[in-house]
DNA sequence: TTGTAACACTTTTTT
DNA sequence: AGTGTTACAA
């Protein structure tokens, strides 16, 4: 991968004795490494060999220093990270007696893992449950609509997730709800924007959270922050055990994960930060690149390195990406450089419309495969927004290339899974409300929204959780509250409600006897969500109860770990799972051949021999959303720069001359990023194919806000940026103007093809139109005489002689058309 | 209380 | 384009 060549002599002649696994570093890699105390800052730029430096760093505390695995914390950007540099780790130790295997034990994960982890034995400290819940986005984000629901505010005004935007940046920055009230700016700004109540909001969403032993993402910073604030005797437990840290992609650490570090640090000083600001892409969720600057004032004394020898990329790559990060004002100086070969050109690709884009590059995929005899996994596909996935993935089925999509929905936010994980949190954790709603009537047991409603107006008059409600019904005690909390819930329902809690409160008997699985595959079994699922034999079904399947095997995997030194616990898979996001998942060994799919994101921190940037288009990538600042385009810069430089052989740019967007047909412009690559590493399409005088879009298109950049951009120029173009008003309709039937046609095959199965046989509607002959799954043969309604509500009228006339829902309907 | 149909809203990136 | 929510009927 990052193999250095020993190029640099004084490094072979000099350390040639010296302890295996410090062979093959360069210079500045060695200075890193074995400079192991004091605080100290690496800045290293994409492919110098970061990883590289990290994990042989901590090989030589272990080795020659001696240093005690639980003593190093080492925060890394994912799990899957933290997972393979433990491999690495263990693999450099192979040698050495008494360490080999030793890596294992070291602090290493996320921020949110590690502090999550550290929490759950601490909480009680802060009044917390030690198996308190991890609400995720979604338990956060429903949790703020009932508050804004019962605080009877306009939803409109308070939007669950504008609301949750707003608190994850205070609680990043340091802001509880106590000083948010507290602080005029903030109340003053929400004054303003018509938005009073949001200091209430926040005070109710952590007392709920606490009130439910749940912490958000954010809280998991944010308390750990308390936690060493408020009990020094703990913090200075920790501050003793960590003797070394270390933190790799510092540039994207905010100021709860800033704050942390360094209270942790005190004691030792034993600091090493790792990150290259030209990679800082996280601003929006408040990294802070001030914090590379905040540690050379906190640090006056500490050591900087820096890597700036590419071992990645071809020449031209490298090139590249350094022109592109040029247009950029603010960054620390360096110069990337390389020994590799200059490499080929970058391609740019245009194409008419989104899909042909996806069909160009699972084509050349294709033809690159064969040419030089590569595997799938050396493809990357990478796009700015999740949504882009789509018309990759179709270009790629068309061929039959495997491709493996990461993030967007992910397997631990499909429904099926969220319901039974729900089950287990609140076996776990009873108070959790966001989990007793999500099941309570699931699988349906007569217990409806008027029930819950009352449940909840009474829970929140009391201040207690629904099933400390519910578990006060006088046949379990309590008669005082069943007197307010039964007040019109009667008969049938409070048995219902009854059957619930008897039924969760058997598992939580059995949570102290059973393993994670044993009990995980009782609950599924007893309480009726796998049986829902299995008598359901339509695809969705069969799927969602394959799903369940492949969620408890992953729970047998878990609690059977070797590597474990305890049992481990629903309550630990929990954790784990709340935390785990798709590129965590590890690879099946035996099916990993296939082309990745990803947002520029998440593909941080990787590298693949060819890479696809998709979608380079203004207003896509940048992004509409990220061109209010400057500061916000420069971070589009190097996510466009982190992009480039994932690739090592060859980079491919493409972009689509229109593209459906939000649901209709819009024109695109290539984006600027194109032209800020120097035009000496480019191989272009010919000037003729990319001039915008010749570009034919839809007249449809012309109404939209497509060209709004082009209207405004020359008053928004920088000074001294060379003028914009602009891309000429005058459209000529395109030749292949597509009809209102077409576009109708369009989305039903999308939606159909999707929804109907394959085995079936009823795999497409292509074709559907008045007069058409169709074969209905149920109703057999019939003639189209009308289609009406707009997608996706449309509706087709078909008359089947065996069945009269049937107007049907095309969303539901399993159609072929037998003659068009 | 449950199921169906229309509507409305979203859309950046993620732990 | 697809999802989720609401309104209304059974």
């Amino acid at each position: 991968m990052d193999n250095a060549p020993l190029s640099n002599p004084r490094t072979a002649a000099t350390f040639a004795d010296v302890t295996n696994y410090l062979q093959g570093l360069n210079e500045a890699q060695y200075n890193a490494v074995t400079n192991t105390d004091g605080p100290m800052m690496v800045i290293a730029g994409a492919g110098s060999g970061k990883t590289k430096v990290l994990t042989v760093r901590i090989a030589h505390l272990m080795a020659s220093k001696g240093v005690d695995p639980f003593r190093i914390l080492a925060l890394t950007f994912t799990n899957k990270a933290a997972k393979e540099m433990k491999e690495r780790i263990t693999h450099l130790l192979a040698d050495v007696p008494g360490v080999g295997t030793e890596a294992r034990n070291l602090w290493m994960g996320t921020f949110h893992s590690v502090f999550a982890r550290i929490l759950r034995s601490e909480a009680e400290k802060l009044g917390y449950p030690s198996n308190f819940t991890i609400y995720d986005t979604d338990d956060s984000r429903s949790l703020i609509r009932s508050i804004v629901k019962e605080m009877q505010l306009d939803d409109k005004i308070y939007k669950a997730s504008q609301v949750h935007g707003r608190i994850s940046i205070c609680k990043n920055n340091l802001i509880g709800p106590v000083e948010y009230a507290n602080d005029g700016e903030l109340v003053n700004a929400d004054n303003s924007t018509g938005r009073p109540q949001m200091s209430a909001i926040y005070k109710a969403y952590a007392e709920r959270c606490f009130r439910a032993g749940a912490m958000d993402f954010d809280d998991l910073l944010f308390n750990t922050n308390l936690l060493f604030r408020d009990h020094p005797e703990t913090m200075v437990k920790y501050q003793g055990r960590f003797q070394y840290i270390l933190v790799d992609e510092y540039q994207d650490t905010n100021l709860v994960q800033y704050n942390i570090v360094k209270t942790l640090a005190a004691r030792h000083e034993n600091l090493t930060v790792v990150g290259d600001d030209s990679q800082s892409i996280y601003a929006f969720r408040g990294a802070n690149i001030q914090n590379i600057l905040n540690f050379r004032k906190d640090y006056p004394d500490h050591k900087l390195f820096k890597l700036e020898q590419n071992y990645r990329s071809t020449g031209t790559i490298v090139g590249a990406a350094n022109s592109v990060i040029d247009h950029n004002k603010e960054q620390i100086k360096k110069t990337i450089w390389t020994q590799n070969e200059v490499g080929e050109p970058i391609h740019v690709h245009r194409a008419p419309s989104d899909n042909e884009e996806g069909s160009f590059v699972a084509h050349d995929i294709f033809e690159n495969k064969m040419q030089k005899q590569m595997p799938n996994r050396s493809f990357a596909i990478l796009y700015r927004t999740n949504a882009q996935s789509r018309s990759m993935e179709e270009g790629l089925r068309k061929l039959n290339i495997p491709y493996r999509i990461f993030g967007g929905l992910s397997f631990y936010q499909r429904k099926e899974i969220k319901d039974l994980l729900a089950y287990f949190r609140l076996t776990c954790n009873p108070q959790d409300e966001e989990a007793l709603k999500r099941i309570i009537n699931y699988p349906a047991r007569g217990i409806g929204q008027t029930t819950i409603e009352k449940l909840t107006v009474q829970s929140s008059e009391l201040k207690t959780s629904i099933w400390d409600l519910l578990t006060a019904f006088p046949e379990r005690g309590d008669a005082t509250m069943l007197a307010q909390a039964a007040t019109g819930i009667h008969g049938g329902t409070r048995k219902s409600l009854g059957d619930f809690v008897t039924m969760i409160q058997s598992y939580r008997t059995m949570l102290e006897s059973h393993s994670a699985y044993a009990l995980a595959e009782h609950i599924a079994r007893t309480s009726g969500i796998l049986k829902e699922f299995y008598t359901d034999r339509t695809p969705e079904g069969i799927s969602r109860y394959e799903n369940i399947q492949e969620l408890l095997n992953g729970i047998k995997e878990f609690s059977d770990n070797p590597e474990a030194d305890v049992p481990r616990t629903l309550p630990d898979f929990l954790i784990d799972v709340a935390l785990l996001t798709d590129a965590d998942k590890s690879d099946d060994p035996n099916d990993n051949d296939r082309v990745s799919l990803m947002t520029i994101h998440s593909a941080k921190g990787l590298e693949f021999p060819f890479v696809y940037v998709v979608g380079l288009e203004e207003d896509l990538f940048p992004n509409q959303m990220s061109m209010n600042s400057r500061q916000e385009l420069e971070e589009e810069r190097r996510l466009f720069y982190v992009a480039i430089t994932r690739a090592r052989t060859r980079a491919t740019l493409t972009y689509a001359v229109s593209r459906y967007r939000w649901g209709n047909l819009s024109a695109c412009e290539p984006s600027r990023f194109i032209e800020e690559i120097d035009a000496k590493y480019l191989k272009m399409p010919s000037l003729s194919e990319r001039t915008f005088s010749t570009e034919r879009a839809a007249p449809w298109a012309s109404k939209s806000k497509i060209f709004g950049r082009s209207a405004s951009a020359p008053a928004e120029r920088e000074p001294g940026e060379a003028p914009r173009r602009v891309a000429p008003k005058q459209l000529v309709a395109s030749p292949s103007t597509p009809t209102p039937a077409m576009v109708a046609k369009r989305g039903l095959k999308r939606v159909d093809a999707d929804k109907t199965p394959a085995a079936e046989g009823f795999t497409t509607v292509e074709g559907l139109e008045v007069g058409a002959q169709v074969e209905h799954e149920r109703f057999g043969k019939g003639k189209v005489l009308s289609i009406e309604g707009r997608h996706p509500d449309l509706k087709a009228t078909i008359f089947f002689p065996t069945s009269g006339q049937k107007q049907l829902l095309l969303r539901f309907a399993k159609l072929k058309v037998v003659v068009g």
